[in-house]
DNA sequence: GCCGCCATGTCCGAAAACCGCGAGACTTCC
DNA sequence: GGAAGTCTCGCGGTTTTCGGACATGGCGGC
């Protein structure tokens, strides 16, 4: 695997109420990894099989990035819309994340909802799994998606933050 | 796999006596694939395996290596010798092709003693396999190894080129 | 001599397992 | 009756696993 430019990520750490946040940003200033200091590994995983060979450097955030997450949990809630996230994937799981950026802070989706929006109503489960697999949390929010029942049912950080973060947005759980 | 530099190589074309032949280099000069044109869809293939998200232009390959293979045809069949060539592969295919271009134009190996040469007598069938798999053929000699009892075997870009090939060399057929 | 068997590393295709679901049938318990 | 819990099954993309095929050659048996 002879790639000349081995492309060099920076990862930062932002504490917050929830527990200390990875984020690895990429020299282009997009987001290329979000996620809770406790699933440090998990991470990583996903890093190296969606940017097989990136070497991760220790260092700052571009500000922006770093101001917008903790603008966030400062309450403004929306703060991380504007940012660009760039993933690797299939097709079907970015059309998912892709869809995921779509629901609005303080509401609220079921995964059937999630399925019919990119077009395949009946990848319900896949929908689930891809979502599950989201390097990007919080800024592509997959915590906003919930059974169709209201059951939380699952969250790769750990269902107490998937509580906290819907409460801290204001959905009507 | 959003790799930020795709890293652009460069495709040639040379007209041999058996054939054109293609030609691919990259831009610190070292060969990175080599084949015939009627095998160019395998080439392309190792090529997408060996150097995923690389972009091919036509154009034309540093002087030294053009004229080395010209070279080459017209006689001087050391002429390749020199040449430096850069493979992905894994570290068994890389050591075979290591081996391989230790075996002086004009002679042969049977797969049994390419095998040894790498440390592993018993990996016979494994070494044919990992011969027929180069990407650089000619100037990573894979035509110089022939069967234990002399047959040629076998060769990626047709036997008749291989027989050629050997006999040009002045191998001892 | 001919036949069959085995070792060895890698790729490729097929098949199966895995899930952060959801609908519908059934049971339980007021 | 009916609300709420439990069970079963089908859904579809991704990942993992598994089994073959191969540019061979040495050995044992017949």
């Amino acid at each position: 695997m002879p790639n000349a430019q081995p492309e060099s990520l920076t990862l930062d750490r932002i504490p917050t109420p929830v527990g200390e946040v990875l984020l690895v940003t990429d020299d282009a200033g997009a987001v290329r990894a979000l996620d809770f200091a406790d699933y440090e590994d998990r991470m990583n995983r996903l890093l190296l099989r969606h940017a097989p060979g990136a070497s991760l450097t220790v260092g700052r955030s571009p500000v922006p990035v770093r101001t917008a997450v903790e603008r966030y949990f400062s309450g403004d809630v929306r703060a991380l819309e504007g940012l660009t996230v760039t993933t690797g994937g299939t097709a079907f799981q970015r059309s998912v994340w892709k869809a995921l950026r779509d629901i609005p802070a303080g509401e609220t989706r079921s995964y059937g909802q999630l399925a019919a929006a990119i077009g395949a109503p009946k990848a319900v489960r896949a929908a689930g799994l891809a979502n599950g697999q989201n390097p990007v949390a919080l800024i592509v929010p997959c915590h906003r998606v919930i059974g169709a029942n209201g059951a939380l049912t699952g969250y790769a950080g750990g269902l107490e933050r998937k509580r906290w973060l819907l409460r801290h947005e204001g959905a009507g759980s």
